[in-house]
Order: C-alpha cells, then structure tokens, then sequence
DNA sequence: CTGTACTATAAGAGCGCTTCGATATTTATT
DNA sequence: AATAAATATCGAAGCGCTCTTATAGTACAG
C-alpha cells in the first residue's frame, strides 16, 4: 500500500490548521472564500480524498444505507425487489452514500438475527423492503436510526413508507377489464400478509363494487401461500374447476399471471379470446411471454430512489418526520387481454424489451 | 444514539486490557482459554459489538469488497450480472463481508471515473464483472488491491478470473443441434469486444470444424453492437434475407436468442420444426417464452460466490496468487429444440420456474 | 541454576479524521 | 467610541479500535 495523503499533509502543504482544512472539506462553518480555494487546490494536487474509517469514527456516520429483505423475496430469482435494490443504489451515488445490502431468514423459526450492519453501527439510514417480521422494525428503531419502509407497512405504526398505489392499480386494471366487455373476473392472489397483496384484494372488491358487478367467491383464489408462475397455475386451475368460469382473471402479480396464462394454454383456452389475463408489477418477463402480458406498471427503481431520498434528507436533518410516499402506476396495455392472433410476430410500435446478455 | 458498549467496557468489566479483549476478539496471539472465556462472556453479557469505523481505522482494513460493474451492462435490466452480483453478496456475508456495488461510465467518452470506494480506500478486494475500461483494472492493480475479474479477461495481462466455460457451453450446443440433424446452424452474436462473446463464436467454428459441418458466413451475423432482445431480431432477419436459409440458430445469449424467436413467429416459422433455437446463460425469462428455450446454463451465482472466496483469500492471506476459475456450463434441453406443439401447457417433469411478486 | 523459548497479559502509541472551545479579527449596531 | 455579533482560524481532545513492544511467568534443556 502506497501512502496515500491524508488530511495532515494538505494542511501542512497550505500552511492552515488540520481543523481548516476539515471545515473546508466538509463545507461546515465560516472558512474565507480565499483559504477556501487555496485548500481545494491542494487537495487536488495532491489528488486527496479523505478516509471513510477515519472519517467515521471521529464523525460517527457510515455513508452507507442498509437495505433489508428478507431471504424469501431475496433467494427467488427476484425481479421486482432486485430493481428496487438497484434503483436505491444508483441513487445513493448521488449523495455518496453506500447500500449494503442484507436478506433476513424470516421463514424459519429461528431467533431472528440482527444484520451485523446494525450491530457494528454501520449505516446512517435503514430501508426494509417488502414484508417483514415486525421485531426487526422495532429493533432499527430502538437504535434511533432512520427507518423507511418500501412496498411494506405495519397497520397502526407510525414509520415512514414508500408504497405502490395498490387500489388505483388494481382500478385501472379492473376497469380496463370491464371497458371490454368482461363481468365475470377472477382474482388470483398470495400472501395476504403483505400488505401491497392484501391492498390488491380490497381494490379488487371495491372496484368491483363501483361498477356494480357482482363478487363471486367462486371467482377468487387468495389462500396460496406464495406468489410463484407455479401458484397462479394451480390457483387458475382450482378456479376453473369451480361452478361458474371467469372470462378474464386479474393475478396480484406477473408471475402468477404468468402462471395463469400457462394454465389457459394448458387448458386449450385462447388468449384473450376465452380469457384475458392482467398482471401487477410489470416486471421483465411480461415482455417475453407469448401473448404479452397487460399489468399494471410500477415504477420500482423510483421506489428505491425515492427511499434514499427521504433516507438521506432525514439523516442529514436529523429529524424523524413520517413521510408516507405513494408511487404512481400505470396500466400499460398488451395482447393478454387487447387480442392480436398469438404468433403473428412484433407489431409495429409494440415495445421490444431491452434486456443483455 | 444510545450509548453502546466499547472495548473499554468489556476490559473493565472484565478487568483485562483492552489489547487481551482485542486479541480475544481477533483470535490472533496467546490468549489462554480461561481469559478467553471470560471475555466472550462478557461480550455477551453486554451484547458488545466492535466499531466498524474504528476498526477499519485501526486496521486499515474495510470489511468491503467492491464489485464494479460498467454502467452500459447495469442500465437494461441486467439478468445476468444480477444474478453473479446477488452470489457474491451471498457469498460475502459467510466471510462477513458486505459489497459495495458501484457502476462505471465506460461508454461516454469522458474521463474515467474512479469509483469512490477506492478513492476512500473502503475496500479491501475488487471484482470486477463484465468488460471493463482497461485503464480501471490498471487503476486497481497500482492500489496493490486483490482485485478478480467475472466473465471478463484482458489478452495477455496476468489477472485472476472467474470466467465461464464458454467453448465447451456451445459444443454442447451446436451438438445437440447437429444430433438432430442440423447442418446449416446460424449463430448470432454481439459486442465481440467482450471476452465472453468472443470466445462463443470460436466455440462455434471449432465445433463445426469438429463436426465437419461447414462454416457459411452468410449464417453469421456478429457486427451487431448489442446484445438485447430486438438485436436478435434484427440479426435473424437479417440471416433470412441472405442467401441459404438455417434449420437453426445459436445466439450468444439469451435475449438474443428470444429475439429470433420473435422473429421466426413474426416470419410465420414453427419452432423448433422449420427453426429450432439455442441461446446461452439461461436467464430467467427463458423459462416464459413460448416455446421455451434451449439454452446453456451458467452458474451465475456461483460465479459471485467464487470470486468473493477467491478474493477473501487473498486478503486474509495477502497473497497475490494469480488464480484463473473456469465455472462448468450445461445444456438445458427445452422445446426451443425438441418439438411439442406450441401452447400444449406444461408438460409433467417440466420444470416450473420460481418467479415472484 | 542459568539460559532460551514459549505463553500470557499489559501499556501505549497511533490510525486519520471531526468537533468543541478558545482566540483573533472584522463588521455591524447603538 | 464602545460593545455586540459575525467571521475566520487554530489547538487539542477524542472517536474505538489494532498492534508493536514490553514485561512477566512457566517449561524445559543443558
């Protein structure tokens, strides 16, 4: 290891006080605008840049974030959460902050563990995202640390959220749905104990209800435990077996409308000719299935961008503001319920998915 | 922030040193087992967690591995490193490492900015994941930092890798195309700048070569810049428009392969009869086209877990072993290949792919 | 019984920064 | 002109560890 400068040898170099040079760099209390460009020389000349450790012992701050999720969402090949991860990370650059990124075993019955970066103090802000035990909420906000949770609230707490706006969402869709023709729709769910889940399955029941079309539990599937391609098959299939077949079925998420398309090809059902399928989420796949999928847009990697967002002005203010965020959707329209002949290629117009190698 | 306990508290308590406490905690030196004992109990009793920060101070060390990415493969939807990023972050927290992932401009024709974890000294290793501006590595290499390059290799230049067994992925490929009697097998391919890509196409013609199948360059589209979805399209298309038609077509990874396969339905193609398609690195959506996709499977995560244990080694034990890993391929059989009709659902045996929410 | 090697603990000097309080200087206020 | 307030810089005390060196006890060889 090459010695690099540290703080010392630019104060040496410009002749000021280490405490100068510090106040210059971090841009805190009354330095002339003179010393101020004669450090900022310096520290270019000598090509300085401060050590984090240093800095983080004398200032007790980390410049980094934790981003929580438990090892159920994690450990599947995880598109909707994965973009969240990503979209915090590239807003963290902005504010030179750091992710660590850590899953929480949330399945299995063991004491939960405590992610080491709280235990070194390690992180100035925590996001968790996605469903989680609510000891581990309680845990980060007993150390004081500023806390927002994304795609996840704990009814009747106070902690700040960045959430998908389930209702509306599940609005457009239904309402899309109804527009041509359908009365009959199905919902296929999951875990209930997710909120943006359960939000799903309450939007479902309200839209229903403003169009005046009747609810028929016959047409909803909601006690699948997961929300797997696997889960929206099975889930179809079990509504199909019941008396009173749905023409179109809204999933709570892409896999499982994924899932369910399957399970219409399976059963011989064209596509949207017998059933139209809508999904949620608006991850990658839904480009790639044959016919594509409709769902309803969410915009994740903002989601995680705007956590860091509150994150880091709650950390630089030192204030514990709850902030509730609500995140737009958007039905975006495709051929599971818009009708092309299946195979009849890429339509003019019709979004080609970028994704590499 | 409620006071925590330090070092100091654990010596009191236990009425060591703080230099005893530390050896304990460190395992490092003569500690006898009574004193060991002592201090681990203490540690617990007062759920005593060393500094992250003061450590690192003390030490000069992180607890951090960089993992570099180049901004062009993390902007799209990036499957793949992903999936290698995700492994190394599972990996790194057995070595109780977290990553710190960062992203690098390569493509703009700026100057080269140097990621801040190095600038700050914040990582004790490097990995560096994809092509990557030559000058960086040379950058980290000056740094004396363990560094490893994943799917990435530069000509003639000494550095640890972890690279995928390209050659032997598309043998198995072009193989299993000739057993079933192909002999005019197109390939598609991409960026022939990256190492990984590069090496496919000599795959290729070696195979061919060994099958005493012969080479067409009209079967051959590589000048294409990318690698995504609608460059495979494009690449076939342009393949059809030449003289001599293919029975089948390897493409150099996945989302081109889907990319032909919008093609083919779009040319009005029945796949696999009048085109069978082979892709590589066995994404996820690979599991949701219809019909699914032939493809080469590459251990991704266990290429992230790989080069973290590599690099853990190196920093544990300072040494600057060069280590090249290749991470073994396999040839996923699904009916991009081997024919059923398109739309007869899921076949028992078939897997079901685990996606959620 | 002295010398050497090994084992076990301690003392204390940093690691490279931030920050508090002190001091000095300048500017505004009455 | 005197005082208060704002501006500018500095000295030094840590932040919570690690690690080198010192000290002392113990075991064993000669």
């Amino acid at each position: 290891m090459n010695k690099r400068p540290t703080i010392k040898d630019v104060a040496k170099k410009t002749g000021l006080s280490l405490s100068t040079v510090s106040l210059v760099i971090n841009k805190s209390g009354y330095v002339s605008e003179k010393t101020r460009e004669k450090v900022l020389k310096v520290v270019k000349e000598l090509d300085y840049h401060p050590s984090r450790a240093a800095r983080g012992l004398a200032s007790r701050t980390s410049g980094n974030i934790g981003f929580i999720l438990s090892e159920d969402h994690f450990s599947r090949a995880e598109p909707f959460y994965t973009k969240i991860f990503l979209g915090t990370e590239f807003e963290a650059r902005n504010h030179n902050f750091y992710i660590l990124l850590t899953t929480v075993d949330t399945l299995s019955k063991k004491e939960l563990a405590i992610p080491r970066f709280l235990l070194e103090r390690n992180v100035d802000g925590v996001i968790i995202a996605g469903k989680m035990d609510t000891k581990l909420v309680d845990y980060v906000e007993r150390l004081d640390i500023p806390l927002i949770l994304v795609d996840f609230r704990i009814p009747g707490r106070r902690v700040s959220t960045v959430m998908i706006d389930n209702r509306k969402g599940v609005r457009l869709a239904i309402e899309h749905l109804a527009e041509r023709g359908h009365t009959r729709i199905a919902f296929v769910g999951g875990d209930p104990g997710h909120p943006s889940i359960s939000e799903r399955f309450q939007g479902y029941r309200e839209t229903l209800e403003e169009l005046r079309l009747p609810f028929d539990e016959n047409l909803v599937v909601t006690s699948e435990v997961a929300l797997r391609v696997e889960d929206g098959f099975h889930a179809l299939r079990t509504i199909f077996e019941r008396e009173g077949k749905p023409t179109a079925v809204f999933a709570a998420n892409d896999a499982m409308a994924i899932g369910c398309i399957q399970y219409a090809k399976h059963a011989g059902l064209q596509i949207p000719r017998d059933l139209a399928v809508v999904g949620f989420d608006d991850v990658e796949s839904t480009l790639h299935v044959d016919p594509r999928l409709t769902t309803v847009r969410v915009f994740k990697e903002e989601m995680g961008a705007l956590a860091v967002r509150r994150l880091v002005e709650a950390v630089k203010s030192k204030s514990r503001n709850i902030v509730d965020t609500y995140v737009p959707v958007e039905l975006i329209v495709r051929e599971s319920t818009m009708g092309r002949t299946p195979g009849d290629g890429v339509p003019k117009g019709v979004e080609i998915p970028e994704m590499q190698d």
